[in-house]
RNA sequence: GCGCCUCUAGCUCAACGGCAGAGCAACGGACUCUUAAUCCGCAGGUUUCGGGUUCGAAUCCCGAGGGGCGCACCA
């Protein structure tokens, strides 16, 4: 009924929780310290006992207790039949009771929200991962780790963005909107613009625009934004999910490596408290400098055999198939040797360790290496056994651009849906001058997997990726 | 997309071919220092849904749906 639940529109707080605890650390069991403030939150437990009671209230900064007596308290029957989960507001002196718990002694309160459902177990929480995931508003209020798993995620981020900016970058937004989907090999998500009646993909890379930016004079730009990717979930793979992309002028991969040894160690200092971190019960130390090995070198390491890309692909094709994968006619020897490595090296890299000099074949934005036109300048940092970043010397020559766009067109003709297509505006742009560029691509979500230490995707993310619920109860 | 596992009260779980239950939450009551307060009482169900087998199904079988894990694709 209108009116039965009316609650204010606002509420004059004056103190939080955790600000309390510490202002009054000494307050002596007993007694009252005579200062008065005005707290809100959220009641998570109520200790009703006759003519006094107590709740616990949890505000975004921590707890404190709310000890309402009887004789002292307005509404003091409405106080003790509090449900868990109802926000209140309340006012009153701060004191610390005679079993020595830190409260605020209610004179006043008001009720700010009823909670029309029960939230569940108060001892075992929520542990039913639908409803931890679909509902992340519960699992927030019943789950301490939810809490600080989005926290930390929210203080790498800000201090990412804080440390890119020291070191001269700035944050631009691109569209999330393509014509033309690029910048990665990937199958994107295909929407319609009903007003220009065209179909638009969402992003599966910023790259190519922030590159335009480049070209445009920008020498230092970075975006943390959503990519979307139209593939399957696992434990590490969300739909949407959160890449950082950075491109700096003037410099090539070699540079970036060691930008990203020192980002991901200061990363980790600043919310870990240390390089060396554990992570899923295997230490790893992400002080730099890491360990950096061609893929070449990678594989001769783990099969015992050398295998370059300048291997016959016979030789190569004999070997991939004996690795367990069954070569495609169309694999040249650059995606050859690629899954050779994917499947004899990669899987058991811990690292962190920088994997580098990719084949050309198999990099279609990078430029060639300087020593090797089929190898290209490229690596990829693996971290905790997985991909955790992407990076090269950006190909700056527009004619080479377009040979390798027209090979990715090709693939796509024959099949590939993940293969690029020809973008004739970055083409374009390419012919004004893209100056020497060091570009890279880190995932932020996996990056926070690393730091908080879990094992799934979707529990570094609010709201992840779920099939659709049916009849909502 | 494929394989295996799973779904019981708001939450966490029992019952595993023979009367659907407990704790917590909710609701009513007692209690002047509690900390998952305690105690008394009351209520709560189409056992995810649809078929089938059986004298009898939450339980066994088939199908659908949701979820989990693994594989494949990718970061």
């Amino acid at each position: 009924m209108p009116g039965s639940d009316a609650v204010p529109y606002r509420f004059d707080r004056t103190a939080e929780a955790a600000e309390l605890q510490e202002r009054h650390s000494e307050l002596e069991v007993g007694a009252s310290s005579g200062e008065h403030v005005a707290v809100a939150g959220r009641v998570m437990l109520v200790r009703p006992q006759g003519r006094l009671a107590f709740a616990t209230l949890r505000d975004s900064s921590g707890q404190i207790q709310l000890f309402a007596l009887q004789a002292q308290t307005a509404d003091f029957d409405a106080f003790a039949r509090l449900s868990l989960g109802d926000w209140v507001g309340a006012r009153g002196p701060v004191v610390r009771t005679r079993k020595g718990e830190l409260s605020v002694q209610v004179e006043t309160w008001e009720l700010l929200a009823r909670a029309r459902r029960s939230f569940g177990d108060k001892w075992r929480g929520v542990t039913d991962v639908e409803t931890r995931l679909r509902q992340r508003e519960v699992d927030l209020w019943a789950n301490d780790a939810t809490r600080r798993v989005l926290l930390l995620r929210s203080r790498l981020v800000r201090t990412l963005r804080h440390q890119l900016e020291d070191r001269g970058f700035i944050e631009v937004e691109t569209p999330v909107l393509h014509p033309i989907p690029g910048g990665a090999t990937a199958k994107p998500f295909v929407t319609h613009h009903h007003a220009l009646d065209t179909d638009l993909y969402l992003r599966v890379a910023p790259e190519l625009y922030l590159k335009r930016l480049v070209v445009g004079g920008f020498e230092k730009v970075f975006e943390i934004g959503r990519v979307f990717r139209n593939e399957g979930l696992s434990p590490r793979h969300n739909p949407e999910f959160t890449m950082l992309e950075l491109y700096q002028a003037y410099a090539d991969y070699h540079d970036l490596l060691v930008l990203v040894e020192q980002l991901v160690a200061m990363l980790a200092i600043d919310v870990c408290g240390t390089t060396s971190l554990t992570y899923q019960g295997r230490p790893l130390d992400v002080a730099p400098p890491w360990r950096r090995a061609s893929m070449a070198e990678l594989i001769a390491e783990a099969t015992g055999q050398p295998a370059d890309v300048h291997t016959p692909p016979d030789v190569l094709r004999v070997r991939v198939a004996a690795a367990g994968i069954d070569p495609d006619p169309s694999w040249g020897p650059g995606k050859l040797l690629l899954e050779l490595y994917e499947k004899t090296a990669e899987p058991a890299l811990w690292g962190p360790v920088f994997v580098t000099d990719f084949p050309t074949e198999v990099s279609p934005l990078a430029r060639r290496h300087r020593d090797d036109p089929e190898l290209a300048e490229r690596f990829e940092g693996i971290v905790a056994g997985r991909e955790l970043v992407n990076a090269f010397s950006e190909l700056v020559d527009p004619d080479d651009q377009r040979a390798r766009f027209e090979a990715q067109a090709a693939a796509k003709a024959a099949g590939d849906e993940e293969a690029m297509a020809v973008d004739e505006g970055y083409l374009r742009a390419l012919q004004y001058g893209l100056p020497p560029t060091g570009g890279l691509g880190l995932g932020i979500d996996r990056l926070v997997m690393l730091f908080a230490d879990v094992a799934n995707i979707r529990e570094v993310i609010a709201f992840p990726t779920l099939r659709p619920e049916r009849p909502p109860t």
